[in-house]
DNA sequence: CTGGATCCTTTAAGATACTG
DNA sequence: CAGTATCTTAAAGGATCCAG
């Protein structure tokens, strides 16, 4: 039963994944649809365009986000999440709660002190 | 429905706490029970004390695990996961089986190329 | 045994200017 | 608009030695 090993490893992965400053924040804006680059830029606020194009890349060699590009005039590229990517959201969604949880919990511990 | 913003923080906030190379790691061998600094060092493979020390200060201050000191002749100390991160336990079990269906995925992907 | 202190290397991230 | 390149700083992690 040693593939507890092997499970380790990919919670470590996804956990790399999704962890950093911006992964997060960059998928809940994607989470509600597709956006441009420069969308992005701007509502995950305070990324550079070098660290958001890193975490784009990052999510898409995983195949969790989707890049389409569009030879417009000044070209156009528009980012969004792959059926892979949409299959997180219940996840995230349950961390969110349970953190959010845990928050209170942790701000009530800290102002028992009446 | 800013609040939003609050949810995000939380998840950061969590994430950031079972990021890190370690973190899971030690948590899973203390899913099993309490375990002596020594114990996790042996179990954790590869981690150095100072990290060992660090990761628990970690999960410690924010009431995951627990610490308890025993006054033998060379000191003993124990660490549990305190209730709040037994809770955890469901939350991780899943982020696993998603993460294990991830990857199984992502090798089929990556094998069909015949 | 448990853990602190120090020094060093590696990786993550920020700023900014520049190209197709 | 979308993305690169370069340079710099901050943080994570590793190695090792020491003390209660």
């Amino acid at each position: 039963m040693n593939n507890c090993e092997n499970k380790l490893e990919s919670l470590q992965f996804i956990l790399q994944v999704l962890g950093g400053k911006w992964k997060i924040h960059i998928l809940s804006k994607l989470y509600f649809g597709k956006k441009r680059f420069k969308e992005l830029e701007r509502e995950v606020t305070g990324i550079s365009p070098k660290m958001l194009i890193k975490e784009l890349k990052d999510l898409e060699s995983i195949k969790i986000v989707n890049r389409q590009t569009f030879n417009t005039v000044p070209i156009t590229v528009e980012y969004s999440l792959t059926t892979e990517g949409l299959t997180l959201k219940p996840i995230l969604d349950q961390l969110m709660s349970w953190s959010d949880n845990f928050m209170k919990e942790h701000q009530s511990v800290e102002n028992a002190s009446t």
